[in-house]
DNA sequence: CTGAAAGCGCTTACAG
DNA sequence: CTGAAAGCGCTTACAG
């Protein structure tokens, strides 16, 4: 590929006068103009990326961290990241950690060889000990869906432990008294929460919490919560409703349900954290917690950019809100005593 | 951030030292190793892999360019690539195109000027003109899921043809004789492969193509499936079982049997292309072609490497093998004329 | 306006 | 082994 020497030499002009042209901050007469202009069509021209980087000490370029893309909230965020940085001319560098830590650790000092100007980080679960040492690295980083405390990150987050109390309080004034949890490791943030709201949720009700009925998985994938449910729904006394902390739980739930012979919502309500778009094609349909995972994602992104552009400023944390879309999986209302 | 000069200064070696302790390619004493080694760690030292790409010409870096990152067939993809090229210590820049060719050229050019040293693509319909373009640049594109011909461009995909021909052969065999079409934009070559595919299929039991239960939609997305199957299954005689082009579009076909009140599969059949991981959790559990898409991923990336490697390779066609996996949608076998 | 030159942080022949 | 130097392809003061 051409470069702007050879372009230069072509224009006969200094590679200066070249840059400037193409930069247009600093004026260029009209005749030299098209004279680089011509030379760098008849060269087919692209400056090169990778030397102005070096040279402006900026790549426009962020990591993208999360835990599984093959997770729909995931795979919403990015995209809301990756359309707002398309407008920055900002490119997103995405991994996976399936939320290992190590590969976490990893991952980011990858990145940061790499000179990314920020990064975008659902961080797993575990100690954050190698994000302590990548602050020296002086590399922003802003948490989107699992807030980080205690270094100073920013965060653009969900209330997630309001939506899991309104679930609760949901299934509670259907009429359900024994209300189940299946959720995430309790290490995450988002698990936490969810856990705390849901507990909070029995109290408003002066439910009981029941340890044999509530659940944390290892992980938030289907595999688990379906093995999980199996174990907890062959148990008397069984749940009559169940809240899930997130819809990859949820589809393991029905499938344990399926092949227990028990029918949803006749037998076990759920309600659910996060709301795919194939959600309510499935019969039931589920009542779920919509997040605004692209929103996340955009708001995120230019949170990062405002960081970047100023890191002086103060710590920030966005809180969007959650919606909860009521559909069939959490039944009707029940009868005084028929759970 | 520390630089090699400054390591250079404080072990009192040449930069060209330290650049050989880190590389390993050309020995170096102990004494100095030790002492490079030292600064290295005082001063927490990262190389630049900016500077590193400008000199050596190669930024370890390839672009994976998609049309959605939320339908999981790409989502699979994206992990195989990703977890194929994070062993050879490649990044990947993701970008979705939702399968606009303008948006898939423009992807192109800013990954041309990024220097990518290639690139995984799964084309968009429309022409391929930016392409032909695109090969002046030099960097190898490896087209993975579309293939394209007449540019001379690798590919790893898998047999469309083959795999719709043997969804309507499992229908046909299970007594349907009015077998409908949910499909995509002909424009794309795999929905056109299916559709010759399925048309094969019908023509091997000597059934009619009937125009009016055959319908390919604008895009594969959920809302245009829906929106063509509410027209198609509200009007006589309908088809007693449909083959849909992928996933989203079988979701799309049961939201409108759900409105339409008809049963699947008693009233209509279904077998789908794709088949993500929540298939079976649906009622009915739904009758799907597996793809190997994690793979479809992998081997792109290989293939890709190999390509940069050597650019002389002859053009490489692999094709990966699918799986037809029955389950309840497509139903039990009919009795012949109760269709 | 325009050009010559320094420098971004590396790698890699080339001498010694 | 080791160092001095050139060069990757740009941008940006600095003179003129």
């Amino acid at each position: 590929m051409a470069t702007i020497k050879e372009v230069a030499r072509r224009a006969r002009v200094s590679v200066g006068t070249v840059s400037n042209v193409l930069s247009g901050t600093i004026p260029v007469s009209k005749r030299l103009k098209t004279r680089v202009r011509d030379a760098i069509e008849q060269l087919d021209y692209h400056p090169n990326f990778v030397a102005r980087s070096l040279k402006i000490k900026r790549t426009k370029t962020i990591g993208i961290v999360i835990s599984d893309i093959g997770n729909p909230f995931f795979s919403q965020l990015l995209r809301g990241a990756e359309d707002a940085a398309w407008q920055e001319k900002y490119m997103l560098i995405t991994f996976n950690t399936d939320e290992r830590p190590e590969r976490e650790s990893q991952v980011l000092d990858a990145l940061r060889d790499r000179r990314v100007d920020g990064i975008l980080l659902a961080a797993a679960a575990g100690n954050h000990k190698h994000l302590r040492a990548f602050k020296e690295s002086g590399i922003p980083i802003v948490c989107v869906d699992r807030e980080i405390t205690g270094l100073g990150l920013d965060c653009v987050v969900v209330d997630n432990f309001s939506a899991a109390r309104e679930c609760v309080h949901h299934l509670a004034t259907l009429g359900h008294r024994r209300i189940g949890l299946l959720n995430g490791d309790l290490n995450l943030p988002v698990a936490r929460d969810r856990y705390f709201g849901y507990r909070q949720g029995l109290e408003d009700f002066r439910l009981a919490f029941e340890e044999s009925i509530t659940c944390c998985c290892q992980s938030f994938q289907l595999e688990d919560g379906y093995r999980a449910a199996l174990r907890m729904m062959s148990r008397a006394p069984r749940p009559t409703a169940m809240f899930t902390g997130n819809a990859m739980l949820a589809l393991g739930l029905l499938r344990a349900l399926k092949e227990l012979g028990l029918r949803c919502p006749e037998d076990v309500g759920v309600v659910m954290f996060d709301d795919p778009r194939f959600t309510d094609v499935l019969r039931p349909s589920l009542t779920a917690v919509a997040q605004p995972s692209h929103e996340l994602g955009r708001r995120g992104f230019e949170l990062l950019l405002r960081r970047i552009a100023n890191p002086n400023l103060k710590r920030t944390r966005v809180v969007l809100p959650t919606q909860l879309n009521i559909r069939e999986s959490s039944g009707l209302p029940r009868v005084a005593g028929s759970g």
